[in-house]
DNA sequence: GCCAACGTTGGC
DNA sequence: GCCAACGTTGGC
């Protein structure tokens, strides 16, 4: 069986160690196959590894004013070393990856098709925040509540950080519906957002910090970074291989296909605190299947600038 | 630009 | 192996 996908892409200029970053859906478009390069975390590698020639998967625009899924896309190419961690010009430079034994996998995207209407994370947010039927927005009610369960599990709400997700069939469908359907460009809701709970169990009155759900996570992302001085040992793995894959990316930048401007209500939690010393354990891993993370990286382009 | 979330480092 | 400090991701 055939798994789905989810991999960010930046749209907007990001500078790093003098080369854009960029990847917008316009570029993916235009070249059509690219190679994911510069994922660099660990949970987001593994998943590219699981990806199979044919595999559908959506193109997240990230970071960005507007984020959201832009377009389809298919894997065109399985896992294999991502040699951009071996130069060190490179935005993603990882002194610790070598011909030899790569620490990092990329695998290459082919652009299908642009989403006919722009899916913003906000919308997506907002109904993965509505409680029941009822909450949902008229202009998206067909999606059922079969299409509401699936979109509040997907790791684009859940955990918002990973570069590479698996987005489950029913997600897929779902998104796919939208897209085709679309609905929402005038909605203006706002107003109602129960504010980023969601799926995970938030604690909120007592509180705790840690969330027992999560875990781990990756990032996505941003690369890199290793080049700081050299710490401490990073579980990774490298080793590992066999198979894998790896990927990321993310993009955005601003475009509202779609209009959707709109936001369908934002509401961050605030609560301060950190918690940051509660638990959590890294998902990924080291080594082989693991997952862990590491740090992904944007994707391509590095065009410089 | 802010800052919550969370992965990573690294002392113990 | 635990966990506090630190650095990053990335939405807003």
């Amino acid at each position: 069986m055939s798994n789905f996908w989810l991999l960010k892409a930046e749209p907007d200029s990001r500078i790093v160690k003098g080369k854009d970053v960029k990847f917008s859906v316009d570029e993916f478009e235009s070249v059509k196959t690219s190679a994911w390069e510069g994922v660099r975390n660990y949970e987001a590698r593994n998943l590219m590894k699981e990806m199979k020639v044919g595999e559908k998967a959506l193109f997240y625009h990230s970071n960005c004013k507007n984020p959201g899924v832009a377009a389809f896309s298919e894997v065109s190419k399985e896992a294999y070393p991502d040699y951009t961690a071996w130069d060190e010009t490179h935005p993603y430079y990882d002194p610790k990856s070598n011909k030899d034994s790569p620490k990092w996998f990329m695998v290459d995207l082919t652009f299908k098709s642009r989403a006919d209407h722009f899916i913003p994370l906000s919308l997506l947010r907002f109904i993965s925040n509505c409680s029941s039927a009822s909450d949902i927005p008229e202009k998206v009610a067909y999606i059922g509540e079969e299409g509401v369960r699936a979109i509040k599990s997907m790791d684009l709400v859940t955990r918002g950080r990973l570069s590479v997700q698996r987005v489950d069939e029913t997600a897929w469908n779902t998104i796919v519906l939208m897209a085709e359907k679309g609905g929402w460009d005038a909605l203006e809701l706002d107003k109602k957002m129960p504010s980023t709970a969601v799926a995970t169990p938030k604690a909120k009155s007592g509180e705790r910090s840690t969330p027992k759900t999560r875990a781990a996570p990756a990032r996505t992302k941003r690369a890199t970074a290793n080049t700081k001085s050299p710490k401490k040992k990073p579980v990774e793995d490298d080793e590992e291989d066999e198979s894998d894959v790896y990927q990321e990316s993310e993009e955005s930048s601003e475009d509202n296909y779609e209009d959707d401007g709109s936001d369908y209500g934002k509401s961050r939690s605030k609560r301060r605190t950190s918690l940051r010393g509660t638990k959590r354990k890294a998902r990924g891993g080291d080594d082989d299947d693991g997952d862990y993370t590491g740090r992904a990286p944007r994707r391509k382009s590095v065009r410089k600038n």
